[in-house]
DNA sequence: CTTATGCGCAACCATGTGGTTGCGCATACC
DNA sequence: GGTATGCGCAACCACATGGTTGCGCATAAG
């Protein structure tokens, strides 16, 4: 029973919207900027705005960004309690599977009498 | 100037690579028992050994998987220094976001008096 | 030598993704 | 009122992904 305690649920969402330049661009400007528009997100970047608007729809379902109208307008913002737990996640997971591979390597050598 | 630093590269593949349960299955199978084939691994998932291969590709791609030919067999073994790198990566990331989203609100509070 | 096992390669398929264009609607501007 | 702007929806496209099956080859086991 090598507890896999995993505790939380692994942000899929989260690591999976990272992932990709254009998102992670996206969501940079959008904490410099304190919020912005698709449309004025699309301005600085190499894509349409349907492409931004698609790439918010993720970074949306990672929670990582939310929308508010405001008239014909939708400002986006950022979030980071996601990406904080994520990192945390990570953290952890790196932590645990580093002991698990060092008990395994001093048991190797123990059993091995050479 | 607001100091975007970067400095190392975005670590893309790692987080591609976790962000699907099978993979990290994998990856954890791997640290568990110190190594193991793509046939032992594709005996304990739901997929054939071929899906398998395909994932230890990409996890190879990100540098946390190295296989090594003994004979007919090819035994693949965790490696977690992108791993670790990563955890690193998303940390000074998550930091300086923080940061700047709190200096854009403190900002916010000064120049509206309300 | 013959058989069994483990891998790699290739074809194929369904689905998802990242991108585009076009259109219609609602809100703001004049 | 009419015009301009911002958004959402839908269709469409190319390509990547995750999965399968089938085959052939090389190494181990009998």
């Amino acid at each position: 029973m090598t507890g896999t305690h995993d505790g939380e649920p692994a942000p899929e969402g989260v690591l999976l919207a990272l992932a990709d330049p254009i998102r992670r661009q996206i969501l940079n400007a959008l904490v410099s900027e304190g919020g912005a528009t698709s449309t004025s997100l699309a301005a600085a970047l190499p894509v349409t705005r349907q492409a931004v608007a698609k790439h918010l729809a993720v970074l949306g379902r990672a929670g990582l960004v939310r929308g508010h109208r405001t008239g014909r307008e939708v400002r986006y913002e950022a979030h980071l309690q996601p990406l904080e737990r994520t990192t945390r996640w990570l953290d952890a997971l790196a932590a645990q599977w580093d002991r698990r591979l060092d008990a395994i390597k001093g048991l190797a050598e123990q059993e091995e009498p050479s």
